[in-house]
RNA sequence: GGAGGGGUGGCUGAGUGGUCGAAAGCGGCGGUCUUGAAAACCGUUGAACCGCGAGGUUCCUAGGGUUCGAAUCCCUACCCCUCCGCCA
């Protein structure tokens, strides 16, 4: 949520901002909103006070032995009018939180302008793209060569947009995500989380999940509200909702948690279908910190960094590119996506995106921290990234790694994940 | 699943329908004392909103209700605890 007082005082500057979001806000809304809150909302103080008053007067005449009727009679005529007011300006009220749930944060003033995915902008690249003398394979066919991939037992299963992985293939998914806990537990000083894969509605809301986009999430089917996460974002950024963090020598809080993340994928028909790119279901790495304000934008490049170096431990080519306004998700102000080389694809694709979201997300959830020159209570900033997305991670190893017969080496850096292992063939 | 008991500030915990945003303790902050610290003592200390300010409003898990007036009474939801049953 943006500063409710900077979208009242500064609507115009607000919205010329969002519009490199291509998101147009509602000025006059808002004008017209705003006046009537101003009289709607003086106006039910005043009542509630001349009630208060009058009250209280009530309670020491009756204290006092008094007769009380003809002050009775006196506040005969709040009761109704002061409902009234109450109900009007409730309606006032839960118009502009409605208003204001649905406008994006703002982008850094870095982000490039742009509409889409075309427009954002590379900040560097890192490693050799592989060259291959022979036909490279997806990770689809090399997967189901070796027998230890299986898209169609996945269907019978569940569904589309699943996997079955057996063996060595299964054994390099579980080392990966060691793999990468280990070195932001123990190089980069993250602290370990394990959380809740099913999150309520409040959960959702504080990281802009809901109420915009129910749609993307699978939602269980019960008579209790819960939602499958679709990152571990939603249940580790929400640690500190409704709180008022008290050591503020104690920041950042770095938290990495894996976990399984579900998303519906609605609205992505025919979009990746085939392999293991876009699924239902995936393992992530997620790294998530709580920062002073005056730190974030620092942290979220040494956030970037963390992710990247796995990708360097791995020896897998990428580039970063920074997320144009168009491109830019709801809740972020500024966006570094890590891209990995797909010699099938023959381009990088997608497999971290790092985000700061200042005090956006914060001021959702009202997660603050107690600022010990002030001693006032301030919003935090949040950020997060994936280090990494585990699936994809094995797919650029499968693609990058594989032989001309068809077996995969294993990265260094895994071999003593995978019980020495250097090269998964078949069988 | 059955029976009961609870949710109060950063934490613990008192609270009779009225002068209660709320005792007390802990913690925090400031001070006295001390070379410094600890202890002791004194003072101070909730959050959000409106307003230039004086000041006002809201908040005792959440949402309804009763009342001139609700932390307090009633209803519903959620959560926690105890006992029984079941269970990895």
């Amino acid at each position: 949520m943006l500063d409710p007082k900077l979208v009242r005082n500064e609507p115009e500057s607000v919205a010329s901002a969002l519009a490199k979001k291509g998101f147009t806000l509602d000025v006059e809304t808002i004008r017209s909103l705003e006046e009537r809150r101003k009289s709607i909302q003086s106006k039910t103080e005043a009542l509630q006070q001349e009630r208060n008053q009058k009250s209280k007067g009530i309670g020491k005449a009756k204290a006092a032995g008094e007769d009380i009727e003809p002050l009775l009679k006196e506040v005969e005529h709040l009761k109704s009018e002061l409902a009234a007011a109450e109900k009007e300006l409730a309606e006032v009220q839960s118009e502009w939180d409605a208003m204001l749930d649905g406008v994006p944060n703002l982008p850094a003033d870095d982000v490039p302008e742009g509409k889409s995915e075309e427009d954002n902008v590379e900040l560097r690249r890192w490693g050799q793209v592989p060259g291959f003398d022979f036909p490279v394979k997806d990770h689809v066919d090399l997967g189901e060569a070796l027998a230890q991939m299986d898209f169609e037992l996945a269907t019978k299963l569940a569904g589309s947009r699943f996997v079955v992985m057996q063996h060595q293939i299964a054994k390099l998914h579980r080392a990966l995500i060691q793999f990468m806990l280990d070195i932001h537990i123990e190089e980069h000083g993250y602290r370990e989380i394990y959380v809740p894969y099913l999150v309520n509605r409040d959960s959702m809301y504080g990281v802009g999940q809901l109420p915009k986009f129910e749609a993307d999430l699978f939602k269980i089917q019960d008579e209790r509200e819960f939602y499958l996460i679709p990152t571990a974002e939603a249940p580790v950024t929400n640690v500190l909702r409704d709180e008022i963090f008290q050591d503020a020598n104690k920041l950042p809080l770095k938290f990495v948690c894996h976990s399984p993340c579900f998303r519906s994928e609605a609205g992505s028909y025919g979009k990746d279908t085939r392999g293991m790119i876009r699924q239902h279901q995936f393992e992530k790495v997620e790294l998530v910190q709580f920062v002073r304000p005056e730190d974030s934008d620092a942290a979220l490049e040494s956030l970037t960094a963390h992710a990247e170096t796995i990708l360097q431990r791995l020896e897998l080519p990428y580039r970063v590119v920074i997320l144009c306004g168009g491109d830019l998700s709801f809740s972020s102000a500024r966006t570094y996506d890590l891209e990995v080389w797909l010699p099938s694809q023959d381009k990088y694709r997608e497999i971290s995106s790092c985000s700061t979201f200042r005090d956006f997300q914060a001021r959702r959830m009202k997660a603050r921290f107690r600022n010990p020159e002030t001693g006032k209570p301030e919003l935090l900033h949040t950020l997060n990234g994936s280090g990494l997305a585990i699936g994809r991670t094995l797919v650029a190893i499968m693609e990058n790694y594989q032989q001309e017969d068809g077996s995969i080496r294993v990265p260094e850096a895994l071999r003593s994940y995978m019980g020495g292992l250097e090269v998964i063939s078949k069988g």
